[in-house]
DNA sequence: AGCTATTGATAATC
DNA sequence: TGATTATCAATAGCT
């Protein structure tokens, strides 16, 4: 429901992924509390977003519906304040957090190529062809990094070799005049006889007009294979 | 969004409200999923209908999302009141294991080939031969695999043979008999006429001896390429 | 339960 | 961000 359908994955890219998320938890808060009143329900939602806010909608009080949960799940175990139970609350996150690191350090290995021996043939094959996947896209980000380079390289040029023209048409200008005011000064000189010195080094300096008229380009030779 | 708008309030018809309640239920416990998953959030989603019964969604788990709420809910209350120091120590800890999950994410994404934006011509270089390191590790350990496979089924092969040599003897020697005690009951046939019949099939199903001299050796024509 | 006309949500874009 | 809009998805009213 959009300009394009998408996938249910998650959106890789930090800023849309932060957009989508308001969009659609306003949607979702939206939609949670027509239900409750439609249909005459009770209704409990929160949403932690991956930084960690917390949103929020409860059609009575949260704190109530989560009574009620419990109480249909037959799980009384909601201590309210005392501080032993608020620590181990916190030694049951630590825990899950602990089994989530040391379960991803675990894959991460495999993907290193490390720790393959537990491994069987099946697992080896997923394992190859999803670092295949990963080399692939690896190598067709690094050549978009390079094609951006150059033809960031290739405005820079074009542009130095726009000023260049520009420069030379000056250069060209400036000299004739210099031309002409030693004239005129010669003639002075041959009229008073005092001695007129012009400095002849900026037009030394300045490379000849044939070798600016065709800006650099550079180019691959041909397209990166990705193999 | 349907075939004709309505107001948000409560449904009267009984049965329309139930109906309209199984769907928008379905719908918001779907959405609910989405956004947990497009957004990497986390979503804990309780309803109740009008009759009692219980619905419910959660992306992790219920428990540990509703203690999650509760200890965000405290902690906002109390930002005022002393928290005692053992719970401190632990909410660093919290803290750190986040973050350390966290980034093992962030790297894991990279080897994936996953969120390569940000990633600099250098980064993806190093990034680039660690795959392909990666690759040729896997690789190599599948070829250990196969060749171990393919030792193991030489060996049972040669069992086989060793097998089949020895029961190829057996079979002469009780064929031998056979024949012999076949020519006896001729002699017996010819003194009293009663009939007597032998099976004949087991030498029927026994291949002959020449089929059997060389074991198979099962082999790779040439090594695996690591490419 | 299914089926669509219709409204509503939202992905892409600026 | 916030607004706009073209599209897709949800669903209200029927069968």
């Amino acid at each position: 429901m959009g300009r394009g359908k998408i996938s249910i994955k998650r959106i890789d890219n930090t800023s849309s992924r932060q957009v989508t998320f308001s969009k659609r938890r306003k949607g979702l808060l939206k939609k949670a509390k027509e239900l409750a009143i439609l249909c005459d329900a009770e209704v409990g939602l929160v949403v932690f977003s991956s930084t960690g806010r917390l949103y929020e909608f409860a059609s009575s009080s949260m704190k109530s519906t989560i009574a009620r949960y419990n109480r249909t799940k037959e799980e009384n175990i909601q201590e309210v304040n005392p501080v032993t139970s608020q620590v181990k609350l916190w030694q049951r996150e630590v825990e899950v957090l602990r089994e989530q690191l040391l379960n991803l350090q675990f894959n991460h290995r495999k993907l290193l190529g490390e720790e393959l021996s537990g491994l069987g043939l099946e697992n080896l094959q997923v394992l190859e062809s999803q670092l295949e996947m990963s080399l692939r896209s690896v190598r067709k980000k690094k050549e978009e990094v390079f094609t951006d380079a150059i033809q960031e390289l290739n405005k820079k040029g074009y542009q130095v070799h726009v000023d260049n023209v520009e420069l030379q048409k000056k250069v060209a200008v400036l000299s004739k005049e210099n031309l002409e005011l030693q004239k005129k000064a010669q003639q002075i000189k041959s009229d008073d006889h005092s001695p007129v010195v012009f400095s002849n080094r900026l037009a030394v300096a300045i490379p000849t007009a044939g070798t600016l008229n065709e800006p650099v380009q550079l180019q691959l030779a041909q397209p990166f294979v990705i193999s």
